[in-house]
DNA sequence: CATAGAAGTATACATCTGTATACCTCGTGC
DNA sequence: GCACGAGGTATACAGATGTATACTTCTATG
């Protein structure tokens, strides 16, 4: 009844943020990024280090990217829209380059001659120790991709949980494929390497996690990376092929006293 | 300046929002719970089916409990003093019911002749299958607690982080000691122990999730749990106690014709 | 060259939020 | 028997947010 005078009320609006972005380099490279990306890697940025990804504000990253909030509406539908586009964009590129970490490895140390089990298992051990280090400092690569992409894993958004999950199962699966293809074990049940692969990325999931947030500790964390992958693989050979036991109890022992 | 008229504007925000919670049960038993438990729990069914903890809003909250928004702060300093709290108290009632899941078969179980190494390896199954289904049991009967509590352990908060990977390395510690002091397992390296209950935790971390959200996956995942858990038994054993792989091969072989 | 569409901006506004101030209502201890 | 403090409520308001409408560039293509 007294708000006859809402209609008299004019630009309460008007400057709503300060934004001082006119005319950096008014020269030639104006736009060398669209504004998608740059709405996705300011949303990169505030998530990994402020926020979850499905609780940011529009408003707050297009602040971020020193875009009008309304431009948001041209590249994504919804909020979902983009946050899954995001995801998934950052996870198909993770997801190749990770891979890189182990296969370098796997070429690269020679293959054991196949009749020698001993040799054919420091062979896997060596594998696991080169590849632990590349995985860690693919982390370092990519702090801000592999905090925001953990958070989600178990976060609130059933759309992201579905993706990164699907996202480490596939990640799992390359490291099971190149398992059974060049570790030389004698893995007779795929499904076992599969599983175990799953349950590695996972530990790493909590690793590599507590390593960005602690730099400092990477060498302890590197060990305990270490240790578990081969405490995995000694399991599977015993659970596996118990045959060859002997010649990995050998292995182990000359590898205490190192 | 042309603000002149809001000072004339009254009651525009009466009415905040429409609650009709007058007068339920006028009887006796009216205020049978604190205000301070009903915005804990209210947050707790909140947090675990639409939201992260730390991105709740306090009139939310309110809301949801049907108290009103400034009550909180009767109870509450800050926003995080509340999901701090709220984490400890259910932690620490969560890390002490929990516990009961393995000690209760390792008191159930009879211990093996302690010179029959195989026995003592059966026994170590027996154990892991027992315990592994009173913990999913335990999810069921915590699910908002576990779900709530899960996803802040790689959530944005650093301070519920800190709380909740606490309180992680607490349960594995307690599930480490009761190991060390009641599986008779060779285990001369303390530090192993600890560091794979850690590692145990944290994978049923993942199981446990899935779990809740796929409750009909119940038994791939109980399965996958037992074998995750023994495979570390495994690997432990391998590398601690060498001199044991021969009878566990007896036994593992049996378990593979079953 | 014209022009249509894509990308971006400006303004507006209803709605929700955290919080401040003030008031009410018990049960307890003196 | 009364003062008081803890727990709870009512009202208020400044600020932020999502989104709608309309305007302005650019740029590519006929």
């Amino acid at each position: 009844m007294v708000f006859a005078c809402v209609g008299a009320v004019q630009g309460i609006d008007m400057k709503d943020e300060k934004d001082e972005k006119k005319s950096e380099k008014p020269g030639k490279e104006k736009k060398v990024v669209g504004g998608r990306d740059q709405l996705i890697q300011a949303a990169l940025i505030l998530a990994s280090t402020t926020r979850s990804l499905a609780s940011l504000g529009l408003r707050e990253i297009a602040r971020a990217a020193g875009l009008n909030p309304n431009t948001f509406y041209r590249h994504f539908d919804n909020f979902d829209d983009f946050t899954l586009t995001m995801i998934l964009q950052l996870g198909a590129s993770l997801r190749t380059s990770v891979r890189e970490c182990w296969q370098q490895p796997m070429r690269k140390i020679p293959p054991a001659d196949s009749a020698d089990a001993a040799a054919r298992i420091r062979r896997a051990q060596a594998i696991v120790k080169a590849s632990t280090a590349l995985i860690f400092d693919h982390f370092d690569a990519h702090k801000n991709t592999y905090i925001t992409g953990i958070r989600e894993i178990h976060g609130a958004s059933p759309l992201l949980r579905k993706a990164t999950n699907e996202l480490v199962k596939n990640i799992a699966d390359d490291l099971a494929n190149d398992v059974l293809l060049h570790l030389q074990l004698p893995a007779d049940d795929e499904k076992v390497v599969r599983e175990t692969s799953l349950a590695i990325v996972r530990q790493m999931t909590f690793i590599g996690y507590e390593y960005l947030e602690f730099p400092k500790r990477r060498e302890a964390l590197q060990q305990q990376a270490e240790h578990f992958a081969l405490l995995l693989v000694v399991g599977v050979i015993s659970t596996q092929a118990p045959e060859l036991m002997e010649s990995m109890a050998q292995v182990l022992s000359a590898a205490k006293l190192s």
